[in-house]
DNA sequence: ACATAAACGAGACGGTACGTCTTGTCTTTAT
DNA sequence: ATAAAGACAAGACGTACCGTCTCGTTTATGT
């Protein structure tokens, strides 16, 4: 999860080729910018106007290549997404989800990230195409590495192989839910930190439940 | 988690006896004029203006009571959590948690809790207050349901005992968090239905873990 | 001019002689506190709560006895002027007006008069009965300075008898209007002192006019 | 007192040139919305924000060219007296004083001068910067009309001509008073009509004094 | 002495306007 | 054609006062 695609702005069409080109340099500094905002002001105070003068561009510049507030954020928090999470290889199941919630856990301790992630999940609650984004530009990339620990764990014959495509997905989907629900809720809702301890706990729980760990 | 304590709304200050004293109805007007606009505009258009004009009241009244719309909501939303979380006894710990689920998926399809929630957790990773009150007014009140369940569990004896108070304070947090994470996961970020048959397998998941599962 | 009758406040009516009366402390205090607000807020910024805080008083007890900001200000304003206005006989008509003259624009340095004549006749222009009111406690206590002025002058030989009361009274009414809006204009429109200088030649004015002048 | 220099709207500064230039016909818009609300509502009643509604203008448009609602009304005010003082020669010194007064005291009668003038005159008491606008915008221009009429006197020979320019510019300044103070006085303070029979009287007592009227 | 009734303080209340801020668009000049 | 600057209409923000109201308390009578 390291090459980025490009970050894919809505407002971005297929142009002719006639006219200025616009510099790619700007497209960066009003993403740097909204981060910046991001952590100074949080999702409430953040303005458009005031990203644009932080990235010493008009207004008019930002509204050409974004729609709104909601796109600007889920574009610049995405970009954290592509740069911090990876799967590399620990060794075991239970090494390699601990490794991915710490990852994820250090990842959501960023206030940029704390702030706009919750900030856009709830706008999305009533705008399907920002939940449709949220989806492609966030969580599906999430969701790679669910399916590349399953395999890997699969090959070192820790989890059985699935019976049919559709499990699979939704077994995948669960997982998914059951790891970042937790981390985040642990780090955002409940407000304590997801350290060692926590996480240890937490994928004990993951991987022999409730009744499982009673027996050990 | 039937009987809700006074709402406790932050800017209710013990009071001298002088003076014309608030009316508790004005409490409650404002309240439901939230609730009833957050279904039809959503925590982004909701105004306060619009609340105390839905409400049949000033906004000095409503501004006199909450320091803002996050406080105002916060108790708002807690109010259905009350109303509507509770945990009767079905027999198995597997049906008590099946049962506390639904519930909780059920009230977060409601759009006021939907959209809600998430804006105030946002606006929670930057106003330590905001934070204690969500804590005090929704989060601490679902935890006793987990702390009820187990005792019910250890009652039947599905569950051991703690060895020590703190361990005991501990799991029921770890536990609380990945229950209620996993749930507002499913539901607000990745977008699906929190459905019967999600829940039974999340529920296998939570007993039995990725390894029991394997086993069974 | 010296011996105030009753300030009359207006909503002051006859009443059945049971319950508590009202203090006369309480007036003096309110029309105290309304002229020392006018000193430092001025017209504009003053405002009734304000006023009834200066005064130790609710609220409830200043409408109980003024109507609004208008009526409460021209009472206050009313009795400076007939504090401060008075007529010593100096022996000559000329000096007579200049002394009137200089004792109206002392009058008028006082921050409280200087703002609220002004204002209280800027608002009168709309409301009778406010104008009334200025008519009677303010304009007719002045215009018996005119009156007894003219009599003095008259026993002295210095000016004729009317020929009619009716010419008498338009004729008192005129020179009033010369005089006070002379001073008034200069000192508050124009912004330039009132001293012994320009009192003197507007005293030659009044008493030679321009023609006259030119004689002498 | 014709042709008007441009209004010299406080909050415009010089410009760099790019940018959206101000419509000036907004500005028309405003101060004719402003005269109109005047007449209608009164000084005390006068609302910016209604002001902004008539001229079908945003507040914000408004508030970006005054600075507040006395600046506002005194570039309104300053307007009519632009439009409707002027000085005809009638041939006469006698003459042109009457004209002058007749047609200063058909402005005064306009509501939207009358409440406004001694509105703004009353805030300049408290307000240096606003007294110079008014100084500016209005006293000045109408005293031009004193200087005007003393000169065509003086070539009739009904004036003689000054000693010295200071002095000059003292009796000037003193006939003005005199002359605006008499006709404000007898029209807002009084409340009286200021009609050819009074004026005439005015006019006698200002050319021959009471003393010079005495002797005729 | 004891009721009656008004005055009084405190402060909640429904309103209205304030002056500022942000949004998204539009219009200009400059590159 | 794109960029920067900034005007613009719209409308929410949170505050301040308005004038009214509802309390509980106090202070004069009139019995």
């Amino acid at each position: 999860m390291t090459s980025a695609p490009p970050p894919g702005c809505a407002g971005r069409r297929v142009r002719g080729r006639t006219g200025r080109p616009r510099s790619p340099e700007t497209d960066r500094a009003i993403l740097d910018a909204t981060r910046a905002a991001l952590v100074e002001l949080g999702w409430g105070k953040l303005t458009l106007g005031d990203v644009a003068a932080r990235a010493g561009v008009a207004k008019t510049t930002l509204y050409r290549r974004w729609a709104g507030k909601n796109e600007l954020v889920v574009d610049a928090v995405a970009a954290l997404f592509d740069e911090h999470l990876e799967l590399p290889d620990r060794g075991s199941l239970q090494a390699d989800v601990e490794g991915v919630v710490l990852q994820f856990a250090a990842l959501l301790e960023r206030p940029e990230a704390k702030t706009a992630l919750m900030a856009v999940v709830s706008e999305s609650t009533r705008d399907d195409a920002l939940r449709a984004r949220i989806r492609s530009a966030i969580v599906d990339r999430q969701k790679t590495l669910v399916l590349l620990g399953r395999r890997r764990a699969q090959a070192r014959g820790e989890l059985p192989f699935e019976e049919s495509p559709a499990a699979a997905a939704r077994d995948a989907d669960l997982i998914f839910d059951v790891i970042a629900g937790a981390v985040v809720h642990r780090a955002l809702v409940s407000g304590e930190r997801v350290d060692a301890e926590w996480t240890g706990a937490f994928v004990a729980l993951l991987l022999f439940g409730l009744a499982g760990r009673t027996a050990t």
